[in-house]
DNA sequence: TAACAAAGTTAGATTAATCTAACAAATTTT
DNA sequence: AAAATTTGTTAGATTAATCTAACTTTGTTA
């Protein structure tokens, strides 16, 4: 059984290695706010239950069994918050934190029954795919909001920041998961887009942009 | 923000000195399945927190502001049970184990938020009151079955033995929540009580009856 | 009331998770 | 390739929660 320092760290493995397969030791105690002497400690815990693969000043990596582990927690943390969003009413930048502690609650059943409960959810309030019971996930999305040219329609289906700001500055510009964006016009000066949602238009930087994640006007 | 384990301290306090006002260390220290010594720890640190009023070979007992606490864990331990049991299709023997760790949550917002989701229920799975927002219960159960004369009928409204081999005991003799019961005779030689449970007549023991909250067959 | 038993405390050790300060290795720049 | 920077590790300390073994206090019994 996995503490639950432990599951964070390889939740935060997980998160950091989706992209590049691999991490580092500093770079691992940033996301999970640890100094990284510390990390450096757990690291060799993981590695010594054989959760991840890595030798002193090399990359890290989670092993099979150690990316398992780590998707079922995010398989928990993403149906709690679809719970919360769902069934209680929370709004989509307050379920994140909560789920942060539900995550850690150990029972098998438990997570079958309230994934029934919400009728087997695929997403997540925030669009990211909720991990199934052999943890596994089946849809990526790759297309951010910042990659679609002047004129064209596309649909958002996720943020990529989960912080309640930015997901509070989403709302405000009224966009929602499957609200449909167009590309009015881009900035060549200070790089702004203007984008157009529910007839209203807004003015959004790069880094905006670069944190939603859209699929097609009809996928 | 208390931790974890204080929070389990105060609760068992709650569950000791709800009947007795005081109650020992070893007691404690037996109701949380650790060892005296570590006990006497937390008492000092739960007394530095003002949580106890405790004094070095004396006896313990929750201050106003430990007990207010205490109950906003039972609280939340039976909302959540309650939760379990109504919403995902729990058995009333597997929901203890579950919101032992749920309790711990914190978020206000959530306690309020699954309060109103529940339809703000008084009793829990087991029939025990869930206290009020403020940490108030105003019902409180105090005849057992074992109290009930020959040839009267009462009715089931709260277990006292929360643990799982004795809840599948009495949902085998057919007890359930506001059953009813009939006393049919008790046998003077080995103490057993016969009672009848819609037509099912079965034999108990008296730690049996003694762990059966009733009410008279009309309240 | 002296002796014994029960209840409770203290001292010293352990484990998990964290930190700071100092050091070492690897990488990048000049 | 030497110097500088970045990245990562080690040593030593701290805090929370726990234990065992030895000791002390309180309460009971003869
Ligand atoms: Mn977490
Ligand atoms: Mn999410
Ligand atoms: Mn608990
Ligand atoms: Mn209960």
């Amino acid at each position: 059984m996995l503490s639950y320092t432990e599951e964070n760290y390889i939740k935060a493995l997980l998160r950091l290695t989706l992209e590049k397969t691999v991490a580092g030791t500093n770079e691992l105690a940033a996301q999970l706010g640890v100094k990284p002497a510390t990390a450096t400690d757990m690291l060799k815990k993981l590695r010594e239950k054989q959760l991840i693969d890595y030798e002193k000043y090399g990359k890290i990596s989670l092993t099979l069994e150690g990316r398992k582990k780590a998707m079922q927690v995010l398989r928990k943390h993403r149906l709690w918050e679809t719970f919360l969003y769902e069934k209680l009413g929370f709004a989509w930048d307050e379920v994140h934190d909560i789920a942060e502690q539900l995550e850690h609650i150990q029972s098998e059943k438990l997570v079958e029954k309230l994934d029934k409960f919400l009728d087997f959810p695929k997403f997540d309030p925030h669009g990211d795919a909720i991990p199934n019971a052999e943890g596994e996930i089946k849809v990526f999305f790759t297309q951010t909001l910042s990659q679609i040219a002047v004129g064209n329609i596309c649909r958002m289906a996720a943020v990529k920041d989960n912080s309640a700001t930015f997901l509070q500055y989403v709302a405000q510009v009224g966009l929602s998961i499957n609200e449909h964006i167009k590309i009015i016009s881009k900035q060549p000066y200070d790089a702004l887009t203007c984008i157009e949602v529910n007839g209203k238009q807004s003015n959004v930087s790069p880094k905006f942009t670069d944190n939603i994640f859209v699929v097609g006007e009809n996928e």
